[in-house]
DNA sequence: CGTGCCAGGTGCCCT
DNA sequence: AGGGCACTTGGCACG
């Protein structure tokens, strides 16, 4: 089983032929002291020599880590390309994306270790309590938000983006109900009064909004009470 | 120097001993077949057996990545504590964050690689061609936006949020300029409209409100026509 | 420490 | 392909 090759101090020839021969169909890891630069929508430079740690996906993921941080210091997302060389005796690593058009070059004067490992790819993955979990819940149960409560439609499509769930309540107002699975900000209750308004226009009678999500930060509610909108209490892990 | 530690398919405790003793000084690095669980802000499982890369740095990050994608599959992000334990012979990885309470736990059966690496970080890290370096290069030099225009005001703090350029045109007309570092989308417009109706609200004559962006979304295009706001090209790379 | 908000966001699903 | 949007968003600067 091919499934984990690796070399330690390599020359850099050899660390060359192993990540040409496994860059497509292989995780590689290469450690080692190097400098990087990337360029692409942004700009920007890791000029002093460190170690660092590369990560190379055979679906083009490219990664320079550094100590900290869940995220990488440089990179380039899947789909991109892997070219490497050596240059004046230095195994040199250059990912390059497509579109839009970014390059991250890497140059590794000292590789200290380069492997090559096959990993799998979970299917069916699911994440449970996301804002769909949410929706589906309401839509299921329109009671945890209000007794009576009849609902319309879901994914509602406006003009001013979608609605996650229009409905009326028992006195036949339309309900406006914008979901979030976490502590909702300013954005969520602007989002929910341009639906407002926007359905406003072409309602006889009130228009009704209300804000469900685990909690509201106090600017949030700030301008949920000056747009005269609601707010219900939702926990995703109640809908798990 | 021991900046780099690594066992071939070690016996588990062999592993554990390296865990716990590298584990807030390294980089740890476990290539195994493992199954894994999240549980916290969401709730997840990789309930299948199979071949898996677990990355932890000493600042708590965790991660367990797949064969592709620049994202983990599970992760927790710094700071996050790691408790290793061998649970009826199997090497099992807790990885625990305080708040919000979030856990991942692996247990790693088939060990087929484990590594301790030091890697550094870059001090004074910069990118070039954020979204500041767009206001910044319009303060600088107004006239990018418009002839005459005369800056007022930067990251003016508003009831409805802040506006990042305000200024004066030529004619003594207000102006708030609100900037993206790439493309704009609705949100940006209706971000816009908000600011210009504020300020509207207090200010006698014309409230004109610019998008300036390298590029706008054809529906956020329609937005701004409607309401009568206006778009100016700015690239960030002439900034850089 | 909570809150707000940008990011080279990334990823997903839709048209 | 391009747009629109959620995300266990992450990360940072600020009150």
């Amino acid at each position: 089983m091919g499934d984990l090759e690796y070399m330690i101090d390599p020359e850099p020839i050899e660390a060359l032929k192993l990540i040409n021969h496994r860059k497509t169909t292989h995780v590689l890891l290469i450690y080692g002291e190097m400098v990087a630069s990337y360029e692409g929508r942004a700009k920007s430079q890791l000029e002093e020599l460190m170690p660092r740690l590369i990560i190379s996906k055979p679906d083009g993921t490219f990664m320079v880590h550094e100590s900290s941080k869940r995220e990488p210091r440089l990179w380039n997302p899947p789909p991109s390309s892997l070219y490497a060389s050596i240059e004046q005796g230095i195994l040199t690593i250059r990912s390059v994306r497509a579109n839009p058009r970014e390059v991250v070059i890497v140059e590794v004067p000292i590789i200290r270790f380069i492997s090559a490992l096959r990993l799998g790819t979970t299917v069916n993955y699911r994440v449970f309590g996301r804002e769909e979990d949410v929706v589906n819940a309401i839509v299921n149960n329109p009671n945890i938000i209000e007794e009576g409560l009849q609902v319309v439609a879901k994914e509602y499509h406006t003009l001013v983006g979608d609605i996650d769930i229009l409905a009326r309540d028992s006195r036949g107002n339309l309900v406006v109900i914008e979901c979030k699975r976490s502590q909702a900000g300013p954005e969520a209750v602007h989002q929910l009064k341009r639906y407002v308004e926007h359905l406003s226009q072409r309602e006889n009678g009130t228009v009704r909004g209300i804000l469900a999500a685990p909690s509201i930060s106090s600017a949030a509610y700030h301008y949920l009470k000056l747009y005269s909108l609601e707010y219900r209490r939702v926990e995703p892990k109640w809908v798990v």
